[in-house]
DNA sequence: CGCTTCATGACAATCATTCTCAAATGAAAT
DNA sequence: ATTTCATTTGAGAATGATTGTCATGAAGCG
């Protein structure tokens, strides 16, 4: 059930470049913040190819993306290849991958029961972590 | 647990307008599609004033909002004021609206347990509705 | 090595959304 | 009704992420 569609792409050096990126930071990050990792780390990549190739490993399942609350996307190679969401916090950016069958289920099930097919769904969990609860007002 | 943050804010014409014309709407509509409408209804309200008030609205919980797939904003005045999300046509935009209880305390709880606190969530689903569904190839 | 095809990069173009700030308006006070 | 003052509006400029363009560079291949 887990889909795949590695298309067929011609490894070059930026690509491999920004899948490096992507595996040395732990939060997600957004294009133009890879882009700007990459230059200061003297890998001189441009702009709109870190686009391609994120959009790119995204279709293809090799990375995970989701929208920031101001409509930015961010990137992140995730520990796991299979489906799963996320809890993010809004104060640091720390995000834990969860599973949650049950709101799949409930998802492709409340779905087809108003007549729907070939459903898909967004779950985002957000807060604050433990650290960033403790200063808070 | 429902928060309705109502601000104090000042009753005017375009207001109205807005208000109304997203009462007309059966669909989830833009800005900018709330804009146009009201300009070919005779209705001239700044394109400024209607992002401000739909925010506004949002943020008070008078109209529900979500983004698009494509990262635009889409607000709709639906039909209860509790807590719920929807199922969304990605081919006439169609959108009925669901409760789930069994989501709602699944997030809180998933977030809780990893040390989250001020839990937020966003729950869409999508697909083709019935009719829509028949013209697929 | 030549050839064909895909990828890249610099920069222009989009386009939804936000910002600016003077003018208009609502509400309350006089 | 008139003054007063904070809020709201509107026209247009500004922003900023993302996309488009297209000439140049690199991959794959015989
Ligand atoms: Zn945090
Ligand atoms: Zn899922
Ligand atoms: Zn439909
Ligand atoms: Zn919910």
């Amino acid at each position: 059930m887990s889909g795949q569609a590695r298309t067929e792409r011609r490894p070059t050096r930026q690509r491999a470049a920004i899948a490096e990126a992507l595996a040395d930071a732990t939060e997600f990050r957004s294009a133009q913040e890879i882009h700007a990792d990459l230059a200061s780390a003297g890998d001189r990549v441009g702009l709109a190819t870190v686009y391609r190739n994120l959009q790119a490993m995204a279709t293809d399942g090799e990375v995970d993306v989701i929208r920031t609350a101001d409509g930015e996307s961010v990137y992140r190679a995730c520990a796991t290849e299979d489906h799963h969401h996320h809890v993010v916090c809004r104060g640091c950016g720390l995000a834990v991958e969860v599973t949650a069958d049950a709101v799949e289920r409930w998802a492709e099930t409340v779905a087809a029961s108003h007549g729907f097919t070939q459903v898909r769904h967004t779950v985002e969990v957000d807060g604050l972590c433990r650290r960033c609860s403790s200063g808070s007002s």
